[in-house]
RNA sequence: GGGGAGGUGCCAGAGUGGUUGAUUGGGACCGCCUGCUAAGCGGUUAACGGGGCUAAAUCCUCGUUCGCGGGUUCGAAUCCCGCCCUCCCCGCCA
């Protein structure tokens, strides 16, 4: 949520953020012009309350029957005014919330201009890409053959879109997780283990809602939503609070599946576990006071880094340009991983600094040591790192000659001393 | 799922339809007092929104908020309805 003041004072501002996303900046009048008219309506409903307070009072100390009879007649009068403004008001407010609510956040002026991905800016590259003296083979081969991914009994049990890990394959994502939970602990996060549902005002307060309702999988007799990441339950954790600026920053780290609804466009991705309904996720978030929270993003970018950089993956830093840049961000790096087997980099994590963005829907603030006013925090997500595109990237970086994937030295503490996964049978 | 109790400020805990935004404790903060500490004395102690004064306000003023949402009333923490949550007992269950 932008803070209505700077719709206010600076609509050009507004405006010009919105073009540099390739959105159209005609809600900027709209939202000045129901601003303006709710201002006016408070000014007249708050004047009568007012009235009807101080007069309520007199009566409550009246003694004659007649004169205090005349003044709640006129009184009544008042109040059928005043629910009349109010209910006038509540309009107002109600579609000026639905407008305010899907305005996306003001891009970082640092943020590059560009229509979309394709002007993205790759800012660092590390590692070189890895030469094979075979035929590096894709995931969707590897996995089956190895008997690590097995797509036919995802299908069957879930539709298309779904798959089962098994064996080596489920305990590899398995160590993975647990060794990249481990590395954020000593990253100085806290891990968190949330619910996987919540209820929708938390998803507002993400900014998932109301925009991305379409996206998500929800319970069709209750108000409770399946997380589309992490992101959404540990911004939830602080909501409505008032934080001491003493506890700040808070670094939270937390593992959980993540479920989209997302209408997948037929004939791109459509093979192996690169997009799927469910995924799982290791998330990293912070909270912070607005003045440190540049430095927080950039922290948490090189934490996002060091797991690429353990696992000996071939990774770089792709900045998104204002045009591909999400909803709530105000500015984001993606860390994309080389897969030489499917032969492309894959988005293994997204990082982003949203400001006070979800702090403003989520009303999570903090109070200065020295008193004054309360302040919103601001709010840093990214992930460390999504599941299934780094076990892609392990398992096709790391594969063999003769089909057979070795266990990255980091992760082999988890999978009970295998070195090497090789063909079945 | 069934039965019972309850949700008030940072915490505890009063509250009769009418100067109750809310008694009183505690904590915290600011003064005073004190050789130091303790005690004592006085004071302060919410959030959000609108308007005003301003360079800007932690300044003035009005409004809203006693779990949430409705209703009754000139006026609701207080009465009525719905919902949510917490605690206790019973049942069920990994």
């Amino acid at each position: 949520m932008l803070d209505i003041n700077l719709i206010r004072e600076e609509p050009d501002l507004v405006r010009e953020a919105l073009r540099k996303r390739q959105l159209d900046p005609e809600p900027v009048d709209q939202v000045l012009e129901l601003d303006d008219q709710r201002r006016n309506l408070i000014q007249q409903v708050e004047g009568l309350k007012a009235e009807r307070n101080l007069v309520s009072k007199e009566i409550g100390k009246m003694k004659d029957q007649s004169e205090r009879q005349a003044k709640i007649d006129q009184m009544r009068g008042v109040g059928e005014r005043i629910d009349a403004l109010d209910i006038n008001l509540r309009e107002v407010e109600d579609r000026l919330e639905a407008l305010m609510s899907e305005m996306p956040n003001i891009p970082d002026p640092d943020v590059p201009l560009g229509i979309d991905e394709s002007q993205n800016v790759i800012i660092k590259a590390v590692g070189k890409l890895p030469e094979y003296d075979f035929e590096p083979q894709p995931h969707w081969d590897l996995g089956p053959a190895l008997g690590m991914i097995n797509f036919e009994q995802g299908v069957n049990i879930a539709g298309s879109r779904f798959y089962v890990l098994s064996g080596a394959g489920a305990r590899l994502q398995r160590a993975l997780i647990a060794w990249m939970l481990d590395l954020h602990i000593r990253q100085g996060y806290i891990e968190k283990y949330t619910p996987f549902m919540v209820k929708s005002e938390v998803l507002y307060g993400a900014g998932q809602l109301p925009k991305f309702a379409d996206n998500l999988y929800r319970d069709h007799k209750e108000d409770l939503w399946m997380v589309p990441t992490a992101e959404v339950p540990l911004t939830g954790l602080h909501m409505d609070e008032i934080l001491d600026e003493a506890a700040l920053p808070l670094h939270y780290t937390a593992y959980t599946p993540c479920f989209r609804r997302e209408k997948m466009s037929a004939g791109r991705d459509v093979r192996g576990i690169k997009r799927g309904h469910q995924f799982d996720k290791v998330e990293m978030y912070k909270f912070c006071k607005a003045e440190d929270s540049p430095a927080e993003f950039e922290k948490m970018v090189a934490d996002a880094e060091q797991v690429c950089a353990e696992l000996g993956l071939t990774y770089r830093i792709n900045q998104l340009c204002t045009g591909d840049l999400g909803f709530g961000a105000h500015i984001t790096y993606d860390i994309e991983a080389w897969a030489p087997g499917v032969g492309e980099w894959l988005e293994v994590s997204s990082v982003s600094n949203v400001g006070d963005f979800q702090a403003r829907r989520a009303n999570i603030r903090y109070r200065l040591e020295e008193g004054g006013r309360t302040r919103f925090v601001h709010t840093i997500n990214g992930s460390g790192l999504g599941l299934p595109r780094t076990l892609i990237a392990v398992m096709e970086n790391y594969q063999q000659v003769d089909g057979s994937v070795i266990i990255p030295p980091v992760l082999r503490p988890w999978m009970g001393g295998i070195v090497q996964i090789h063909p079945e049978g």
